[in-house]
DNA sequence: GTGGTCTAGACCACC
DNA sequence: GTGGTCTAGACCACG
């Protein structure tokens, strides 16, 4: 499980945290019953405070994807998975859908678009396969 | 011109306005030596605080996009066209690039990302055509 | 560091911490890196609205003068002095350049000027080392 | 009798012209009892609004500088030479002190200070020799 | 009518 | 605690 934060991206360090956890259970790099990393750990190793790592683990909790495990830390719940993987899909289309729409409405031909975003796409897959 | 808010897309009210307005010149809609919306004016339409609307443009003056006449409004300076051109290419792709990255590590194969991106942008084409 | 607003100079408020804050910044009472002072502190002080503070302090934070530290307040930036010396010069030699041909072209012959200057410079002086 | 309007040097259009007129009445350029110019000539010399001039009237008619002189214009009063020769002084040392004050407390030494001066009164003796 | 400035007070993200 | 953003409402200079 790696984690990658990008401040000023638009979503909140703490949003992008509850994200991409759920991104990890959901792609099965988190499984159900796991252990979620440790939050000074998960502080620590992004540079940022252990309450923003805190309050995102209790958005987490809140929406029943992680547990408190008394003295052990926050554990991945039963069934995680299944409502991950489906929230997965939404929150992607939804960030994708809105940046797509102001593209539009900014003048950006729908063919324009497609370029672009081609671009983009080939250039993610360089840097995979390059790693 | 026509301008749309988004409340909760990530992006502060004052900036989808500094946004939209630099796209406005960028797509000719808003031409060089107009007059941009009045501040009262484009508040009531958003339903929004002018004093909002008034730090957008307060950037835009920042930015040399805009320039006060005093009594009059805010008129878009010379050249901004050329420089509002430049920049869209760069916000939009900039904020693009973010969410297919976001994706990417998220688990969403390119494959399944460019199927996606395609339902999205015929999607985008008929509301268009059908409005 | 210490900083003292006139109403009705002709400056606005705003204006008048942004170039005192400068003029710290180029005095070296206020260092590259250190934190200045908290907008509601300073608002406390100066008996103003944070709010006009905040302003002058996104001004700084445009002018790339300071940058904000999540958490814990506006950071003076490096190379920050340099330019604030730079400006120093020119805002104050601006000023006195408008005073000056104002009194000129009122009728104030040359050498009266330079008597007038004169008297207040000794002032300036004395208040100065009395204190 | 000239004015000459600076915009953004710190006083508001109707102030200045407020004060040249009394610049003007108390070098004698403009005398009592005579016709000061009239508002939309004025407007029109200095390229603003009429509205702008008849507001600095209207200040100095408060200030019982001038007076209406039915159907023909302002008229300066009488006596109101002893006060602008009075409020000259006054007037132009304060923007002065203001401003002096400024760069003392900005930091500069009153060494500095008195050199900058010295160049500035060198060049406004040359410019007002070459015209 | 226009924008510019200021005040007052609120909520949010982050340390 | 910090700054960032937004709302509400006021007064001023200018056209």
């Amino acid at each position: 499980m790696h984690l990658h934060i990008e401040p000023n991206n638009g979503l909140a360090i703490y949003d992008q945290i509850v994200r991409q956890i759920k991104f990890a259970i959901a792609g099965g790099s988190l499984r159900e019953g796991e252990l979620a990393p440790g939050v000074r750990e998960l502080a620590r190793e992004l540079t940022i405070n252990p309450n923003t790592v805190a309050r995102a683990y209790q958005q987490l909790q809140f929406e029943e994807i992680l547990e408190t495990a008394r003295g052990t830390g926050m554990v991945v719940k039963k069934a995680a998975a299944v409502r991950c993987r489906k929230e997965r899909g939404e929150l992607i289309q939804e960030r994708l859908r809105s940046a797509l729409l102001e593209a539009k409405k900014g003048g950006v031909a729908t063919d324009e678009l497609r370029t672009l975003l081609d671009k983009e796409l080939r250039r993610l897959e360089k840097e995979e396969t390059s790693k």
